[in-house]
DNA sequence: CCACAACCTGACCATCCGGTCAACATATTT
DNA sequence: AAATATGTTGACCGGATGGTCAGGTTGTGG
């Protein structure tokens, strides 16, 4: 909640260091705060209080608002890629696709902010990252597909529309980091418990691969 | 695209129908803005040329942003209830879940835009429907909760956490009005035709049917 | 220790936005 | 047809917001 972003005890700050930190403390309040409002309710003021700067100083690092919010996206969108990782190595639909659902509950769960600002910026038309869509998701997309294909086609799962499965994947783990305040508040306002969070996952996990038809 | 939302060819138009046409005229267009820019990035004068009216009538109708927007989320609400009716007087989860599923994959298609905002609004925190999430919803979840345990308790289907599940039917339907943008560029730019949106629909029975123990 | 570059920030500005209002238009009632 | 209630709208206002800038401070290389 404060600002000051000090890595420790340091008696001389370098150069580097300042410009690295200042950029890091800015973008995690950022982060936070268009989560939280939406990119139009957001201020320059909200986030320079919120990351303990002065909003001059945040104009410093950051030329303008949108560019800022720009770099907050394309922040999570690498975090968002390498979530992957488990599904390209796995020998089967139970560790590539079972891993995946626990990788993303797991960034659903240490990185709700970024998870909704990619939500907000998709909703409303990905007005920043539409190239990104366009490539580098199009791209990742049809390799996870072919993969999903190919297990078929090995008869290690059932017949499944590959596309909508990873759309159903994505609905889902992202649905606990963006309608994380509608989840608290069934839970009587309480979030999710270590032991509520293994159930959630575990949940998805046996209903999915059950409904593929994996394990039972 | 046109704000004239005149019930075809009338002669005299009666004091109420004047009242009723244009709240409902500025009721969608507010809709859609809210669901395109997001509350703080909507502007009255953007919803007033949308609805096609001057801006001061806007306030005439509605007296501020906060109440127009706030009627917005109240109509999405109800609509978003209404889907569960199928779940109630269905004999199992077939055609329960399985009716709830479509009913919900239609409102996706037919309201994307209230599905939006109502997705921004509980992404920020709910700060204008917090108290209907705490008693309509609450109740909601708990009445549906207890009807899937129902199903358990009598062996029509497997023992499937019933929060959780619901929570990822919430999660799987809604995502494609919510993300309808991201599906659409990975749709190669192109809305999802009437077959594509059955298979989506199929996709999704198909796999929670059979995660649930129930059908193959 | 000096000069330069990087960093910091209070004060300021142009623009935009939600909301108001007075004057006017149209329909309904008496 | 006069009186009244309802609907319409251009012009205006106070406040907030993104962004600028001049002048200052602090670290760094020579």
């Amino acid at each position: 909640m404060n600002g000051n972003a000090q890595v420790s005890s340091n008696q001389k700050p370098r150069r580097t260091d300042i410009r690295r930190e200042n950029e890091r403390t800015i973008l995690d309040a950022a982060e936070k705060v268009f989560a939280e409002a939406g990119y139009g309710g957001a201020t320059m003021q909200l986030i320079a209080d919120m990351a303990g700067l002065p909003k001059a100083n945040l104009h410093y690092y950051f030329p303008t608002k949108e560019a800022l919010y720009r770099q907050v996206v394309r922040n999570i969108f690498e975090i968002w890629l390498h979530a992957a990782d488990t599904f390209d190595h796995a020998p089967g639909p139970v560790e590539g696709i079972g891993g995946y659902i626990e990788a993303k509950m797991d960034i659903s769960r240490r990185h709700p902010f970024g998870s909704k600002v990619w939500a907000s910026e998709v909703m409303h038309g990905a007005p920043v990252i539409q190239d990104y869509l366009e490539t580098t998701l199009q791209d990742w997309t049809e390799g996870r597909m072919a993969a999903i294909q190919r297990w078929i086609d090995e008869g290690k799962m059932a017949p499944v529309n590959p596309r909508h499965l990873l759309y159903m994947l994505w609905a889902m783990t992202q649905h606990y980091a963006d309608f994380g305040h509608q989840i608290e508040t069934l839970n009587n306002g309480k979030p999710l418990s270590d032991h509520q969070w293994r159930e959630a996952t575990e949940t998805v996990k046996t209903v999915v691969l059950r409904g593929i038809g994996v394990q039972t």
